[in-house]
DNA sequence: ACATATATAGAACGGTTGATCTACTGTCAA
DNA sequence: TTGACAGTAGATCAACCGTTCTATATATGT
C-alpha cells in the first residue's frame, strides 16, 4: 500500500526551501533565482515545477519560516511557566537574546513587505497571517491577566516588537530590544 | 556680478529629485531609471551628469527629503508651544496625522536600508543621519524635561515612531500611531 | 557673432533577470 | 521490457537593468 510516500525529506522541493530561506534573509528577496538554484544544487526546472515560479517559492519559505517563529514565540511563552505576566517577560528575553544574536538582519516580514510594492504579492497574504498569528499568542495571554482591552494591548506589544526589530536591524548598539521589554512591563503592568 | 546665479527651480535636477522622491516612495528604490526619467521628463544624461549614477541620485533624494522630514519635526514641535512635554506630544499627535493621511505607504529610510544589500552604498549613511537627527531633536526635549536619561528614553521614543511607521504600513487600521502616542505618554512621563 | 555650457532625444552596450524549452538520466511499477 | 515520472544540465528567450555614447538644440555671457 505505502499510503504516504516518503516527502523525500532531502529532495528538490526541501533544498530549493531551505537555500531560499537563507538567501532572501541575508540578501533580501530580490535575491536571483540563479543563486537560489546554486545553493540548493537544484535544476531549474524544479522550481517551476515545484512553486510554479519564484513568487510562489518565496511565498512558501515565508508560510514555512511563519510558521516556525510563531513556534518558537510559543516555546517561549511556555518557557515562562503559567502566570501570563511572567510567560510574557519570558517571550520578550528571549526576544532580545534573538536579535542580540550573530547573524541577525532584521525582521524578515518587513523587509518582504517593503520589498514588493505589488500588492498582490502572495507573500503579502504570508506576512499579514504572520502577524495576525503574533497577535493571537499575544492577545492570549492578556486575556488571561484579566485585561478588558486585551486587543489593543496586544497591538501595543506588537508594535514594541515590530519597533525593535527595525530598530535593531539600523542601530543595535541601543539595545532596542532592552528599550522595547521596560515599555512593555509598563503595558503589561498597566 | 550675479554673485548667486539662480538654481532653475525647476531646471532638470529638481525635475529628477522630485520625480525620484515619489517613485521611490511608491514603488521602492529598486524602481527603474527609465521611469523616472519618464516621470521628470529629463534626458537620461541629466541624471548622470547631475547625480553620477542612480545611486547618487537615491542618496540625494534621501539626504533632501531627511531635512525636509526633520523640519517638519522640528515644526511639529514648536507648535506645542514652550514645555518639552506639551512639545512632543505635539509632535506625536503630528505624527498620528501623518501615518492617517492618504497615500502614507510607510517609512521610506527603513523601506530603503533594507532594499539595499549593499552595506557601502551611500543611501545608508544619509538614513543614519536621519535617524541621528531625529534622536537630537527627541532627546533635546527631555533634558529639558530634567531627564537625566534622555538619550536612553530618546531611543525609547525612536522606536516607538519606527515601530508604528512599521505597523501603520501593514496593519493601518489598527491605529498604531495612537498606541504609539499612549505609550510615549507613559515614557514622558516615566 | 561666437564660444561655452547645458539641455535634449535616442541608439546602443553588456549584463542580468525570470522563465521556457529540449535532451538526457535514473527509478520504479505494471 | 516498457512506460510514466521526476530529476538534472544547460541552451535559449524576451525583457529589463544601469550606463555610455553620438548628435542636435537652446540658452547665456563676452
Amino acid at each position: 500500500m505505502e499510503a504516504v510516500k516518503t516527502p523525500t525529506a532531502n529532495g528538490p522541493r526541501e533544498r530549493l526551501l531551505e537555500a531560499a530561506r537563507e538567501l532572501t534573509y541575508t540578501h533580501g528577496v530580490a535575491i536571483g533565482v540563479d543563486a537560489i538554484l546554486a545553493k540548493a544544487r537544484v535544476a531549474r526546472r524544479s522550481l517551476y515545477q515545484h512553486f510554479g515560479g519564484k513568487d510562489g517559492l518565496i511565498a512558501q519559505v515565508l508560510h514555512m519560516t511563519a510558521a516556525a517563529d510563531l513556534q518558537r514565540y510559543q516555546a517561549a511563552l511556555d518557557s515562562g511557566g503559567d502566570h501570563p505576566r511572567q510567560r510574557l517577560l519570558a517571550m520578550f528575553d528571549a526576544f532580545e537574546a534573538k536579535v542580540s544574536a550573530a547573524g541577525f538582519r532584521g525582521c524578515r516580514y518587513a523587509a518582504a513587505d517593503l520589498a514588493l510594492p505589488d500588492r498582490n504579492h502572495p507573500a503579502h497574504a504570508e506576512t499579514r497571517a504572520y502577524r495576525k498569528g503574533l497577535h493571537r499568542l499575544l492577545e492570549h495571554e492578556l486575556e488571561r491577566l484579566g485585561r478588558t482591552d486585551a486587543a489593543f494591548a496586544a497591538d501595543k506589544l506588537l508594535l514594541l516588537l515590530e519597533g525593535a526589530l527595525a530598530a535593531a536591524a539600523t542601530r543595535p548598539e541601543t539595545y532596542p530590544a532592552r528599550a522595547a521589554r521596560a515599555m512593555a512591563v509598563q503595558v503589561i503592568d498597566g
